[in-house]
DNA sequence: CACGGAACTA
DNA sequence: TAGTTCCGTG
């Protein structure tokens, strides 16, 4: 095996899985990047540099040369793979780091689901942390998804709460036997991960055998999970392993060649070492960061990311945690129901956090979030030029993700509670934004709008949000998902998106601002890339709609819609509210004083109140301060769910993305909230509809809603 | 250098 | 589908 140094790099096992790549039978370029991003031989042609995620092509030539060898295309240059690599643009993989040469930056969110399709992300979910981590500065160090125990993995609030159906659809595939993930990236595998195989000659002549020993490749891999932990693991529980028998990697002997690299991504932690503690890679994966990713390089919330100090194992477990946690980040970010469209398979999305457990979550992860949070505080703060978020970040550094792994809250031990959210007041805004128009209309429309230029223009008001800009968007990826068909209950869901569903941005009130300032704007105009610029400089209150002209050209016409839905994962900047846990309270909230507390309850399409509510969440410290939010979304969600009741006799959520498009353009401009709640419909499942706990009692109501989704969810996640 | 359309390929 | 090739544009 290579030793540390050799390889380099610490690749998030989770975003190169050399059964990723669905799709295709041979090695997609990304991987190809990332395979000679970890390896040290290749550093001197292309390596990690600045901002999380991004690395620089040193040597185009030579890497296009190693591409075209690899890829049997001796004409290869620079400029096809640059070609290439703009498609990724599209896809969301990647996304240039603008004003520097050779030099792209990846969207982890996305790999993650491309390795990960089995994932159902609600078909849309791409919400993967985003892009690359934070590199470890120094900061690396803060960041350490410890959890060595499964249990430790996400703090309760943050996974159970989220209402996670994700799995369920994959469950069900599964049963099926529909889906085998792997199953199509196999071949990949076998020639990344099998490098030494002898799949590979091309790359034997460099890669493989460039400078450390031959197996490095898959080993290096491999040795950063624990075998245990590994995805196949995953499969496993989720119904079988693609390849089964493929994946010795996982399996694999621990050759842990962690060793960290300053700029990659994902630096090894510190922390367990490969050996000892090592073992256990910490179950969060950096995909389960709950990080959001947030496009801005350095975005004023802090995220966890997983990445630092992680080994990144995944397993389903981590993921599922992280996709309720994202799920459920949308509940306490308040957002409407309506995001849940895009999570036709979520069924519970009540935030469901046992009260005993928060108490002693509280403890432990008050200090890991402090730790986190401080790190990242003041590492992006610097980074960023964000006076605005370094002065947040007084009042509460970023918060670290809701993601994070919360060694109290075992999922698996807590019967999930509903309803026991603790009121949060929420710092953020939640805009909602319309879908961006084709490109093609935009064209017409603007044509020669440089994409920069735009950005910039628009951004001109960002001057700060109280700290922390974050967006929370879902996206979906489409192509990866679809692409192992799991999404067939989703599909409709798609259409949905694709038809606009509103992007939910959630900016961090400033404190001076009022709370009672909840916009929805919908942002789904922005452009993803362009978007994430513009985070950096998010504008306060509205959104800034800058109009991007974004490419969206390569995609085909399904695909754009899904890139929208991309787009926020792309550039999904915050993390979730400090809000979402209680216990990140003191850290995180981005307005110290205010948080908003609100607390998301799902409202099952029956509308049905029979189950008993959870006395919980409400419970929590109500603000006053925010009333006239309160009272806004009070009278918000009653509407909301009136029409909600008008709509539940098309539950199909397939049937509805029209209508509900509909409506929304229809209300689109008066409404802010209130559309939002419709979308809770979905399937029927249990469309989220949103309370604000301080809006009184009308949560309860809903509170019923998720205990029984929650129960359902439970019950499915069983099967898995 | 970067972008992205278009045609084409495997 | 995931590029590859070519090319015009900025």
């Amino acid at each position: 095996m290579k030793t540390p140094g050799d390889t380099g790099f610490a690749f998030p096992e989770w975003a190169y899985k050399p059964e990723s790549s669905p799709g295709s039978r041979q090695i997609q370029l990304w991987h190809f990047i990332l395979e000679l991003l970890r390896k040290e031989e290749y550093h001197d042609v292309i390596a990690w540099q600045g901002d999380y995620g991004e690395f620089v092509i040193k040597d185009p030539d030579e890497v296009a040369r190693l591409w075209g060898a690899r890829k049997c295309k001796p004409q290869m240059n620079y400029d096809k793979l640059s070609r290439a690599l703009r498609y990724y643009y599209n896809k969301r993989i990647l996304h240039k780091t603008k004003g520097k040469r050779f030099t792209y930056k990846f969207n982890f969110n996305k790999l993650v689901l491309v390795n990960y399709p089995f994932i159902d992300m609600g078909s849309t979910g791409s919400s993967v942390p985003q892009s690359a981590p934070p590199v470890p500065t120094g900061a690396g160090t803060h960041f350490r998804f410890p959890p060595s125990t499964p249990s430790e993995v996400l703090s309760p609030n943050d996974d159970l709460r989220s209402p996670s159906g994700v799995f369920s659809s994959v469950a069900r595939r599964m049963a099926r036997g529909s889906v085998s993930d792997c199953s199509d990236g196999t071949s990949v595998n076998s020639e990344i991960e099998e490098g030494n195989a002898g799949a590979n000659e091309e790359r034997g002549e460099r890669c493989v055998s460039g400078g450390g020993g031959p197996g490095g490749g898959g080993g290096a891999y491999r040795s950063i999970i624990h075998p245990r932990l590994s995805h196949e693991s995953l499969f496993r529980m989720y119904g079988g392993p693609g390849n089964p028998a493929g994946h010795p990697g996982s399996c694999g002997p621990a050759g842990h060649r962690i060793h960290p690299e300053p700029l990659s991504p994902f630096p090894v932690s510190p922390l367990p070492g490969p050996g000892g503690a090592g073992l256990l890679a910490p179950p969060l994966s950096p995909a389960l960061s709950m990080t959001p990713t947030s496009h801005l390089p350095y975005t004023p919330s802090p995220t966890l990311s997983p990445m630092i100090g992680s080994h990144f194992s995944f397993n389903p477990e981590d993921m599922k945690r992280y996709l309720q946690a994202h799920t459920q980040s949308v509940y306490n970010y308040g957002l409407s129901p309506r995001a849940f469209f895009q999570y036709p398979n979520i069924i519970i999305p009540q935030p469901h956090r046992p009260a005993a457990d928060k108490a002693g979550l509280a403890g432990e992860r008050g200090e890991r979030a402090e730790r986190a949070g401080a790190a990242v505080g003041s590492d992006r703060g610097e980074r960023h030029h964000h006076p605005s978020l370094a002065h947040a970040a007084h009042h509460h550094p970023h918060p670290p993700h809701s993601a994070h792994p919360h060694p109290h809250s075992h999922p698996l031990h807590h019967p999930l509670h509903l309803g026991e959210e603790p009121p949060h007041m929420s710092p953020f805004k939640f805009k909602l934004q319309p879908p961006p128009p084709g490109r093609k209309q935009r064209d017409g429309q603007s044509q020669g709008k440089p994409r920069q230029s735009s950005m910039s223009s628009g951004s001109g008001s960002m001057s700060s949000t109280s700290g922390l800009g974050s967006s929370l968007s879902f996206g979906s990826d489409l192509s990866s998902a679809s692409g192992s068909g799991l999404i067939s209950a989703s599909s409709s869901t798609q259409s949905l998106n694709s038809a606009g569903l509103p992007k939910i941005k959630v900016e961090p009130i400033s404190d001076i601002e009022s709370e009672e300032e909840v916009e929805v704007t919908d942002i789904s105009e922005e452009d993803p890339d362009e978007r994430d610029e513009e985070f950096q400089h998010f504008p306060h209150h509205h959104a800034k709609v800058p109009e991007y002209p974004h490419r969206f050209a390569n995609g085909t016409a399904a695909a754009n819609p899904d890139e929208d839905l991309d787009e926020d994962v792309f550039k999904a900047p915050a993390p979730p509210p400090p809000n979402l846990t209680p216990f990140y309270n003191s850290q995180q909230a981005p307005t110290g004083a205010h948080r908003g507390l609100l607390t998301f309850k799902s409202e099952p399409v029956e509308g049905d109140s029979t189950t008993p509510p959870p006395h919980t969440g409400s419970a929590a410290a109500p603000q006053t301060k925010c009333i006239p939010l309160k009272l806004r979304f009070k009278r918000r969600w009653s509407e909301d769910q009136r029409m909600e009741a008008s709509m539940e006799e098309s539950d199909d959520k397939k049937v509805r993305p029209e209508e509900e498009r509909e409506r929304e353009r229809q209300s689109n401009g008066q409404m802010d909230v209130e559309d939002e709640d419709r979308a809770g419909g979905g399937d029927g499942d249990s469309p989220p509809l949103l309370a604000y706990e301080g809006s009184l009692a009308a949560p309860l109501r809903v509170s019923t809603e998720l205990h029984r989704a929650t129960a359902q969810l439970s019950l499915e996640n069983k099967d898995c």
